[in-house]
DNA sequence: TCGAATTTGTGCGTATGTATC
DNA sequence: GGATACATACGCACAAATTCG
């Protein structure tokens, strides 16, 4: 015990074995009891060590079967591309489609809700405002990958046709079709990232442990005359997407490093 | 024990009590004797609830004086602009000094090594091809805010003045103007971003708690003729910085959404 | 179909070490 | 030194899910 604490440095051992293929992918590990006595201590250091590579994502814990390496499925490529022409919008989400199956989602506007004080600051709206609120959960190959709520200030779209994202003639076409419709040019987003853990209702929703690593992004896409026009809490879990920027790199600026 | 466990029922009350600021910032939480009792549950519950919020970076464990709640420090801004003529780039480290006071960094290359397969795979070399690796500690106002270790193919610099980041004529300036010296434009990056929590070395380094969440970013320069010129691993504390993106929105194309 | 064995998930009590006050 | 409180570790019990004969 003098360095580390023994359910770490059996946490770092087994994470050592996954990553050296001692356990393939998908392949159980030996039971809680077993690898006690491999390692000389109790069950509770094993079940220790083997929570925080679960947190990790590296271990999948079936109740009454076994402890498994978790499989990497083949993870949905989120890019946003700053370079050239592309396009990076969906409904709270960003271009799909750069890898991949078919990218799809499904919505359901809960209707207009007043906004909660994080997002009436995000949006440069007084607390309580109405917003239209949408929840989506976007789907590849007609499997979940990450989530959206979105809102938009009811101000914005109240008396259009495009009001309710999932309803009238743009109904399921993203916030800057939308948005141009009623005149509104949406012009740049900006995006907060964080890490964070799904809870039991996202890890429900995606199919994954509850825990599981995830970056909770949140996204404001403001219009031309400056406006927020709308704004999403984007949750990706890491197991299923990988998020990547595109930036461009502009010379001559005073690059202090 | 209906529906969910009850240390997750009551890590969800503390950190719902804790939003509602029922504790202030830096107020110490009544001792786990006492909450086991006032919850009704055995010690090891309340252990376990708040470690859940502990490695959420919500509470703060100090043993021998009790759990408290973290204490938000004004967090640094990271943010990378691809919408005008900024510059984002240090070394391992984006655009700062978007907010706050002095940003300084240390750094210590320690050599050439042969690079490991990620590396190799990233810079589009051959496994155990010869890189300048370089640690850096990114500080703010002197207090250390995110780490990065850095990789150049020695192939690259090899000869020139600017091989060593800290060394040369241009020691300790950034890998665009570097590389600019040497006749290679830097034309753009490519950023890959991942949930995670920090390690016993690099929370010690951050002086912040084991397990922290934090975002680690792969990424990688390239030139105007297509090379990898340089890569990152950077870890991005939550608890110490905030990671912003503005990203343009480019209007009519094919927006599925 | 049933039931027993296994394994994980959850919960409790206790002991020891160590840091803080 | 003593009291308090967290950190780690062990042992046990039971529930729930799965597996298999």
């Amino acid at each position: 015990m003098s360095e580390q604490p023994t359910y770490l440095r059996i946490a770092g051992d087994l994470r050592q074995r996954i990553a050296d293929h001692e356990w393939a992918e998908g392949a159980q590990l030996p039971s809680r009891a077993q690898l006690a006595k491999d390692f000389g201590v109790s069950d509770a250091i094993i079940r220790r060590a083997q929570e925080l590579l679960i947190a990790e994502g590296i271990l999948e814990g079936r109740a009454g079967s076994g402890t498994y390496v978790a499989e990497q499925r083949k993870r949905l490529r989120m890019t946003r591309s700053c370079l050239s022409g592309r396009l990076d919008e969906a409904p709270g989400g960003p271009d799909l489609g750069a890898l991949g199956g078919m990218e799809t989602w499904e919505s359901r506007s809960d209707g207009i809700v007043p906004a909660p004080k994080q997002v009436a600051c995000r949006l440069g709206i007084a607390e309580g405002d109405y917003c239209v609120r949408t929840a989506y959960e976007h789907l590849s190959d007609g499997k979940p990958v990450y989530l959206s709520t979105s809102w938009e200030p009811y101000e914005i779209t109240s008396g259009t046709l495009v009001m309710m994202p999932d309803g009238g003639p743009l109904a399921g076409a993203g916030v800057v079709r939308r948005m141009a419709e009623i005149g509104i040019t949406v012009t740049h987003a900006v995006e907060r990232s964080e890490p964070g853990q799904v809870n039991a209702e996202e890890a429900n929703l995606l199919g994954i442990q509850r825990g599981a690593p995830c970056t909770r992004i949140e996204r404001t896409f403001y219009g031309d005359d400056g406006r927020a026009v709308e704004t999403a809490d984007i949750v990706v879990p890491a197991t299923l997407c990988e998020i990547v920027y595109e930036v461009p790199v502009w010379q001559g600026s005073d690059s202090s490093d």
